[in-house]
DNA sequence: ACAGAGCATAAGTGATTGCGCATGTAGCCA
DNA sequence: TGGCTACATGCGCAATCACTTATGCTCTGT
């Protein structure tokens, strides 16, 4: 896909990178990604998701809100409350593997601490 | 990996995503992502990003810069240039996956609209 | 030592972000 | 209908962001 990528006009490519970083601003704070994993495997009311990330309501409907205009989050009413469901579950997976990197990252920076 | 997160303790859970959001903080950009790209398979120098970025030069160095931060990317003088290269190549892996989350969703879009 | 090329850094600005607070809205039950 | 629960939305504020302009630093060649 980089080759894909190198072969674009560089308009289009400015476009896709424009595309790929909204959806990377969907995933820069602490707190959506804590909804992203929370809903990883099952859908969950507003409610539970409050009490799991121990904030407030609003803020929780807020970057729900976020996840939903970018298509990352289905919402479904049933009775008083709504629940919640990622669209797309294979967006842990891409997560997990830039965690990957990053567990590479810290465990390069301690070995640079315990050298010192 | 996920049921690995959700076995964690919170605390640890919330940093481990603080850690993960840190790393999405540098892929949210356009600009950045532009430099990820064109750093993947061969290191170039500041002047020559300005060039295929179509930037100025303390614009690309302060990308650079923040990059640098997170350990994305390393930097080695030749002359008086510096050569700038990807330290984790999966890094690009990672986010062709995203993009191809991103272009699952777009296509869901245009059906949306073509239906309506 | 000096001039210039290549890059980093500092300061200022307008725009955006996350949050708390207050209020609005939709469904359930008496 | 009224009151309650569950959630969404609007507003204001402090913090952060990307960018431009100006300046500093570090090498190379003479």
């Amino acid at each position: 896909m980089v080759d894909q990528v190198s072969g674009l006009e560089p308009a289009l490519r400015a476009e896709l990178h424009e595309l790929t970083a909204s959806l990377c601003k969907a995933l820069n704070d602490p707190k959506r990604l804590m909804l992203i994993y929370a809903l990883a495997g099952q859908s969950r009311s507003v409610g539970e998701l409050c009490t799991m990330l121990e904030t407030t309501q609003p803020n929780v409907s807020q970057h729900l809100a976020m996840l939903k205009e970018r298509g990352i989050v289905d919402a479904t009413r049933r009775g008083t409350s709504i629940f919640y469901s990622l669209r797309y579950p294979q967006l842990v997976q891409a997560i997990d593997l830039l965690r990957g990197v990053m567990a590479d990252e810290v465990g390069r920076r301690q070995d640079l601490v315990s050298r010192a």
